[in-house]
DNA sequence: CGGCTGTCTCGACGTCTGTCGAAGTAGAGA
DNA sequence: TCTCTACTTCGACAGACGTCGAGACAGCCG
C-alpha cells in the first residue's frame, strides 16, 4: 500500500445500487475498470459461470459443494479452485456448516456488472 | 469436433434479443457457458474493458484506433492486441477507412450479457 | 480416541496471456 | 514510385491460469 489513506471507497462491490453508469454511456475509469474487471475474468471460464449460476439459481439460496462437484467432469480440487477464485472476486459466500460447505450469490454485485453492460434500448 | 452436424446455433451472439434467462433464474447449461464465457473473458482485463467502453460511449457510434492509443500507457502493438481480443470475442467490429481503422461497438452481444446477469429486485 | 468423509491447500505440470520491439501491410500524398 | 503514417502481425519472454494428485484440516460417528 503506497497510498496512506485510500480514503475513497472507489467502488463498493457490496453496494445493491449501481456503482456506475453504463458502459456505453460514459467511459469507465480506469480505477473502477481495475476494480470490476477481475469480477468479469471470473465470469470468463465456462465452469466458473455454471458454478455461479448453479449458485445463484440455487433454490434455497445456496448450494453445498458437494451438489457443486459431481455437476462436472472434474476433481474436488479444481473445483475448490475455482469457487475460491469466485470467492475472491466478490461474487460468492462460502460459510461451513457442519461437515458441508454451502455456498451463496452476492447479487450486490451482479446487479452492478448487469447494470455496467446495459444498453440504451435505441 | 466429435458432433457429426452440431445443427443448432445454440447461442446466436448477434442477435439483439437476449439469448437466455437470467444465470440466477436458470442454471445455464455448459454449450451456453461455453460461448458466453469467452465475452466475459475478454471483458476481464481493466484495458480492455475501458477500450469496450471508449468504444460503445462514442459519440459518433464509432472511434478511431488513434484515439484509443493515446489513452493508455501501452505500446501500439499491445492496444491492437487488446482490440483483437475484443473483435474476436464479437463485442466490437473494426473497420477500415482510408488511412484510419474505426471501431465500434456490438449492442447485441452487450445485451445478452446483461440480461444474463440481471438479478431479480426481491 | 480412531477412523471416515467432505473440503481445502500445496506443489507441479503444460498452456495461455499481456507485454514489448521488430517487421509487415495498407493507404495518402508528393 | 517513393516515402510517410496508421495499424497489424510476428516472435519472444515472464508471469498467470487450469488442471491434477497428494496431503492437510475439520467435523461427524463409532
Amino acid at each position: 500500500m503506497s497510498k496512506q489513506a485510500a480514503p475513497l471507497p472507489v467502488v463498493d462491490l457490496n453496494a445493491d445500487a449501481p456503482c456506475c453508469p453504463p458502459l456505453a454511456q460514459r467511459r469507465v475509469p480506469a480505477e473502477t475498470a481495475a476494480v470490476l474487471a477481475p469480477a468479469f475474468k471470473a465470469l470468463g471460464d465456462p465452469v466458473r459461470l455454471q458454478l455461479m449460476s448453479m449458485i445463484a439459481s440455487a433454490e434455497q439460496g445456496e448450494v453445498c459443494v458437494c451438489d457443486l462437484t459431481p455437476a462436472f467432469d472434474l476433481t474436488g480440487p479444481t473445483i475448490s479452485h475455482h469457487l475460491k477464485t469466485l470467492r475472491e472476486a466478490g461474487l460468492v459466500d462460502a460459510e461451513r456448516r457442519g461437515t458441508w460447505v454451502y455456498y451463496r450469490a452476492r447479487p450486490g454485485i451482479l446487479r452492478q456488472l448487469a447494470s455496467l453492460l446495459t444498453v440504451d434500448p435505441a
